[in-house]
DNA sequence: GACCTCTGGTCAATCGATTGATCACGGTTC
DNA sequence: GAACCGTGATCAATCGATTGACCAGAGGTC
């Protein structure tokens, strides 16, 4: 057992008998009037009456009672590697919007890639605890997903996928790859790195292969492909690589902004000027990409649409079906300071 | 009623009844097995046979008919004002981390101020859905403090004070803004500016606060004050109004990091060199800092320890105790590049 | 007057776990 | 052989809401 906790009594609210007495009716009425029961036949005075009792008394249905009757709980659970990541900020709000026009709770965690970190999640969440699952971030292996799947709750990964997944929602990164390409190829530049991020995750490959595909759709060599992490960090160590290459490349692909802010950083230390030596150009747009020295050129997409539509899925579809979804949505490029034709 | 949800037949798990048939005993003993019950006397064959059928059929109890018969959810709510702010991805990271030791599970929701916002979270976390609420941000005045006393679970205030908060927990900010000005008089500035918060924002005003005690305390007069709204662009703004003043100032001491995002961008825009023309001091320190241009030079507190300290009160307190807790932790200086001896 | 229908509700089982009260039984004590 | 004790459990009420089944009474129909 944890713990004792000692805040005090906990405090129960009134009850739907409480309300139901004070109407002089049935529980059962209360009940079918708070929740519309299509098979109700009441008398409006009545229906009222009751109305003005719970306003008068604040009442408000037992969560816990309701699920267990139910068997629903009107909550998700939106697991996130990291919640100091902006990006995921994004997915949450768009999850927590779209989680309460379906009148649900959203219920997030951040799960670390270790195995107690994943053992504890599936102990919080199984049996009840919420009506399905959604994970953001990587880590979701074979073994895991029969783990998942003997929990329960239906579940569904959010801007990941695999070769053996059945059931996720992806941003269409090779779009927004291209696009990103297409930019500095007509901007006359034709030796362009790419900034990737770590090795296992699923949206740096995507984007990794949009580029492969988009430089060569335009007969051009793929350049330098440096594996970052995702952090500013990791950003500056693979610009320090990108610099270093053999081949001169005059502008870089970087995989998203935190990348790009230590990318830029690097570049600085470099004395590399951005734009006029190298060209930077991120996937993803976040609000200090505009200030950033130089400001920076993105590709936006809408995280908070992936999360609102990771929710919709979830609630709406069978348990077992698969879901293979490329989320369509406009792609815009954001032209700002960091990109400019190359210095011939 | 809200929209028809279709997916499948929600499945429940094994129950301890199943256990218990299956083992041959009674549910009550599953329980108190389960429970660590002190009163319960058992034969450790009886134990260990109870164990492994529970092992083998992954039996967890239910959340919703334990916490129906408890009283308790295990769940604690955080309301942030905004996900994309990675200082409040800092707090729940704390918090959740504390919440998981507490054995609670973490529920995040983004509350804006508006009031339809707050009449909708007041009705989701009514009535038995969490154990307590974590409030972070703004937004909560003399009615609404009345509003969740009669929600029922017991609430606490997270890096928010006020002259009528009865309950609450904040980071040490006057000495951190202390600790910021002495780092800018040791270096030589005298003519110090402060780049504000937003004018209704507690942490902002305590800020300020700090700012001129330290000011008056080295018999200096305090500088130019400007107003941001704690983003980038808002801290653009008030460093161009800093700037602009009639007195010139050779430093400026900025409330969060997204604010100094904007304002170096701001000095870059005016020309003005950071830190040779001016330096700029930040309260924060987040992982973008090291890698702006300049590097920023940060005071760091830890905001996950706060989320964690805020859990600790609210589940250990009981629930009509005042708290007025200032946090007690070390706060450190961070010295990057952006601050300098002024020019003489 | 027997039968039916409609209105406006009521009754009671049920969801799954917890927990105070109770009990059967073998052994010990006096 | 009656009373008592400790061991190792069991019994059953309870938490609050939902929901299928049922029902009383008024009015209408033949």
């Amino acid at each position: 057992m944890a713990d004792e906790v000692r805040t005090g009594v906990p405090r129960r609210g009134p009850t739907i008998s409480d309300v139901a007495s004070r109407a002089g009716v049935d529980r059962a009425v209360v009940s079918r009037i708070l929740n519309d029961d299509p098979r109700l036949r009441i008398k409006p005075s009545t229906r009222e009456r009751v109305l003005a009792v719970v306003a008068e008394l604040g009442y408000q249905p037992n969560a816990a009672a309701r699920s267990l009757r139910t068997a629903r709980t009107r909550t998700i659970a939106l697991l996130v590697p990291d919640f100091e990541n902006p990006a995921y900020g994004q997915i949450i709000k768009g999850a927590e919007t779209a989680a309460t026009k379906a009148d649900s709770a959203l219920l997030t965690a951040s799960m670390e890639l270790g195995e107690e970190s994943f053992e504890h999640y599936a102990k919080q969440l199984g049996n009840g605890r919420v009506d399905g699952l959604l994970l953001a971030g990587g880590g979701i292996t074979g073994t895991r997903e029969e783990h998942l799947d003997r929990l329960g709750p239906p579940w569904l990964c959010v801007n990941r996928t695999g070769p053996g997944k059945r059931r996720y929602v992806v941003l269409d990164d090779e779009r927004a790859t291209e696009l990103a390409v297409s930019h500095l190829l007509e901007l006359g530049h034709t030796r362009v790195a790419f900034l990737s991020g770590p090795a296992d995750s699923d949206t740096a490959e995507r984007r990794r292969l949009g580029y492969i595909a988009a430089m060569e759709a335009a007969n051009l060599d793929p350049g330098f492909v440096a594996h970052g992490d995702y952090t500013a960090d990791g950003g500056a160590a693979g610009m320090q690589q990108i610099l270093a290459a053999k081949r001169r490349h005059t502008a870089v692909l970087v995989a998203n902004v935190a990348s790009a802010v230590g990318a830029l950083y690097a570049a600085r230390q470099a004395g590399v000027h951005v734009p006029d030596d190298m060209s930077v150009i991120s996937i993803h747009d976040l609000s200090i990409a505009a200030f950033l020295d130089p400001p920076l050129t993105t590709v936006r997409m809408s995280l908070s649409g992936l999360g609102a539509r990771a929710v919709d899925l979830l609630l709406t579809r069978p348990r077992n079906e698969e879901i293979r979804e490329v989320l369509e949505q406009p792609i815009d490029l954001i032209i700002r300071e960091s990109t400019a034709p190359p210095r011939r």
